[in-house]
This record gives C-alpha cells, sequence and structure tokens, in this order.
DNA sequence: AGCTCTAACAGTGACTCTGC
DNA sequence: GCAGAGTCACTGTTAGAGCT
C-alpha cells in the first residue's frame, strides 16, 4: 500500500505530529478468563508517525516499549480504531500513567456519535470509503504469535503495520472530505459526516498549559 | 469466546373506533 | 353500553455488531 504523501495538515502552516498505531494481543478473551483487554497482553504495537520531519512506521514487540512512550508523548494527535474500547485498555498493564492522559484521538468513537451510537469495524469503513480490505483477522494474529517462529511473526507484523496503513487512509479521508462510508449490519449503505480537523486552540489554554 | 450496546422483532396490553 | 376489530405503544427477547 502506498504511503499517503499528501500533507493533509491543518491550515496556518503548523506541522503536527501525529501517531497512528493498533495493537495486537496474545490471547483471547476467553483464554484470559476475562473481558478486560489489560488481560489479554500485547505481543506488538505497530505505529505510523508523520510530521515536520517526515513520516515513518515503526513495529514494537515487548521488549521494546520504552521507546514507544517516546513516540507517543511526542505526538499531538495519537488516532486509532476502537483504541478507547480496547488499545488503551490492552497497554494498560504496560503503559506509564499518563498515557490515558495523552492526546487519543478514537477514529470509532467518532463515527459513533453521529451514527446514534453505533459503530462499524474497521473493515466495512475500509471497504465502504476505500474500497480495500484488511489483510488478515485479529484471530490468525494470535495464532502468528503463538507460533513464534520468524515467518510467523514477520506475518504478524505485516498484518498490524496494514491494518495501521488502513486507519490512517481512513482518517486522511475523512479529514479531506468529512465524510465516511460503511454497510451496516443490515446490509445498509451508509455515510456518516465527520469532521477531524483540530479543534481552535485559544491563547489562553496555550499560555496556561506553560505553568 | 467475553462484555456491552443497539436494532429488529414478537408478544402483550391499552386505547380508540365502529356497529349493533 | 357493550363487544369486537384495529391500531398503537411499550416491553422483553434475540441477534449481531464492535475489538483480538
Amino acid at each position: 500500500m502506498a504511503l499517503i504523501t499528501t500533507s493533509i495538515y491543518p491550515p496556518g502552516g503548523d506541522v503536527k505530529t501525529e501517531v497512528f498505531w493498533d495493537v495486537e494481543t496474545k490471547s483471547f478473551f476467553d483464554e484470559a478468563g476475562s473481558w478486560d483487554p489489560a488481560d489479554l497482553g500485547v505481543s506488538l504495537v505497530s505505529v505510523y508517525r508523520r510530521g515536520g520531519f517526515g513520516e515513518e512506521i515503526r513495529s514494537f514487540w515487548e521488549k521494546d516499549f520504552d521507546e514507544l512512550w517516546k513516540v507517543f508523548r511526542d505526538a499531538d494527535r495519537i488516532i486509532g480504531f476502537n483504541t478507547l474500547g480496547f488499545d488503551i485498555p490492552a497497554m494498560k498493564p504496560y503503559a506509564p500513567a499518563d498515557f490515558a492522559t495523552l492526546p487519543h484521538f478514537d477514529i470509532l468513537d467518532k463515527v459513533k456519535l453521529v451514527n446514534f451510537g453505533r459503530g462499524a469495524s474497521l473493515n466495512a469503513i475500509a471497504r465502504g470509503t476505500l474500497g480495500v480490505e484488511k489483510i488478515d483477522s485479529g484471530a490468525n494474529a494470535i495464532a502468528y504469535w503463538k507460533k513464534g517462529d520468524a515467518a510467523s511473526l514477520a506475518l504478524l507484523r505485516k498484518y498490524c503495520e496494514a491494518d495501521v496503513a488502513i486507519t490512517r487512509d481512513i482518517y486522511d479521508f475523512a479529514l479531506k472530505n468529512k465524510f465516511l462510508k460503511f454497510t451496516d449490519k443490515w446490509n445498509n449503505a451508509r455515510q456518516v459526516e465527520v469532521d477531524f480537523t483540530y479543534p481552535v486552540e485559544t491563547t489562553s489554554v496555550k499560555q496556561s498549559s506553560l505553568f
């Protein structure tokens, strides 16, 4: 999948550092014996980062998470899909205390806000909006982790990075076009209006953050 | 599979209207 | 006034969606 090279940064020349991310877990809910994503264990986190320095995509295994926090703390917006409901809770056992207070942006949450509380899968939005599909499933991601051989781990990384790329492309599409399309569970084609532009910061807010 | 949420559907009861 | 038919609103259940 080609990287987006067109700049879609906020107006006014203020180049933001944006981080897109996705988490893969080590086990299923039934195996963990808990409904809490925090009990699943995180195998891999893939991150796509862009800003004034350019752009890069990286993946972090559990042993590399220390570097991950630096990436997140440097971001003006941390973008993902259902991160509030899944990824952030899943990272809780690993993350520093302030992780949840960083500027997270959950695309699914925004869709729910304008769709009467109903969301849609990442795959449904990708298919309806971009005409692309996820390359694999989350269940396979766990299977790859359990196999543990080099080839399987490479597939896991490829899947996670592809999910991040899809998330980024959906975000960019919505930012530019202010709508997303998907087919809901009753097979109805839906289009929802969304606004992903950055809120205008007031001078007083900026100044207060200095103290 | 776990939990949560919501739409759709079916069933039930209340209400209104009509005819005798 | 009463009985029956039709309509509407409400409730409970079911199914399926999200995430891995």
